[in-house]
DNA sequence: CTATTCTCCTGAGAGC
DNA sequence: TGCTCTCAGGAGAATA
């Protein structure tokens, strides 16, 4: 559920209300939500007692807490992450993962991730980035993407254009709901080929993608209020804002076609069958 | 090498 | 009411 959008509102309020604070404790109450910290749920405790957080950085749908010596605190919220800043004293929440306490005995910052997909770890910086997210592509909104070279990618892949908007590894921060919202602005069908999109429609569909998300993070910011970092898929811009997605048989705003839910990949695509022609 | 499918997880809601 | 089934989906691993 969480995009770049909701990502980004996350690594905004982090940014606000962790930076420069010193960590005096974490405590991993669900060994999942540390899988990937190949050292253990231990280590990564003992890794960041007494660092001090530099800043938010993000790219794509992964977030980063810099930690000084040339190591972060990454995270991936996955589909039901959150990332909390809540009193220390409040009481301990259901799907509490991982918690985080400060020197200066102010709110804490707590990962609490209902379903386990997301997970946290201590990962060395490569340059910028985290060295386990190398592989990432930037996103839209960094000025590191070029839209001549995702073009180029594009259209040499032989796939279908909605896997390729959910290719970390060609545009990042691009999930389910937006690759949606993304092609009907672009009015492409999900299942086009992506060797027969043209240079053009390219730019309507990275223009798609970036309007949408733009748009969302603008509502976004609506959800956040102050001491609570939150990361809430359904307030506010999925009941207004949305075109496509989860709008089965509801009529598309442009020519009032019901929109068509399709099963794809395991789950859902929606699309307008006027506007969004299927290819043959 | 690339493209696709499988797998992890919990809770909401539907259907009987 | 209480059970079972379906769905939600990001991304690394496994497979074709």
């Amino acid at each position: 559920m969480p995009e770049l959008p909701e990502v980004e509102v996350v690594r905004r309020g982090l940014a606000e209300w962790i930076t420069g604070r010193e960590i005096a404790g974490a405590e991993v109450l669900h060994p999942r939500a540390v899988r990937r910290h190949t050292l253990g749920a231990e280590e990564f405790a003992a890794r960041l007692k007494g660092r001090t957080v530099e800043l938010a950085a993000r790219r794509g749908k992964y977030l980063w807490l810099p930690l000084g010596g040339g190591e972060a605190l990454l995270a991936h919220l996955g589909m039901s992450g959150q990332m909390l800043v809540v009193p220390a004293d409040s009481p301990v929440e259901r799907h509490l993962r991982v918690r985080l306490t400060f020197t200066d005995g102010g709110p804490d910052l707590r990962f609490v991730d209902q379903r386990t997909f997301g997970h946290v770890m201590v990962a060395p910086l490569s340059g910028q980035v985290p060295e386990p997210i190398a592989h990432i592509a930037p996103d839209p909104f960094e000025s590191a993407f070029d839209d001549e070279v995702f073009a180029r990618r594009l259209r040499t892949k032989r796939t279908e254009v909605k896997r390729a908007l959910l290719d970390q590894s060609l545009i990042s921060g691009v999930g389910n709901i937006y690759a949606d919202e993304a092609l009907w602005r672009a009015r492409l069908h999900w299942a086009r080929a992506t060797d027969t999109l043209t240079r053009p429609k390219i730019g309507e569909l990275l223009a798609g993608v970036r309007e949408v998300m733009s748009s969302a993070l603008e509502q976004g910011g609506t959800s956040f209020d102050s001491l609570y970092v939150n990361v809430n898929g359904e307030s506010g811009y999925f009941e207004r804002s949305l075109e496509a997605y989860g709008r089965r048989d509801l009529p598309c705003s442009r020519c009032g076609t019901p929109i068509r839910r399709d099963a794809f990949m395991n789950r859902s695509s929606y699309s307008c069958p006027t506007c969004q022609r299927k290819p043959r």
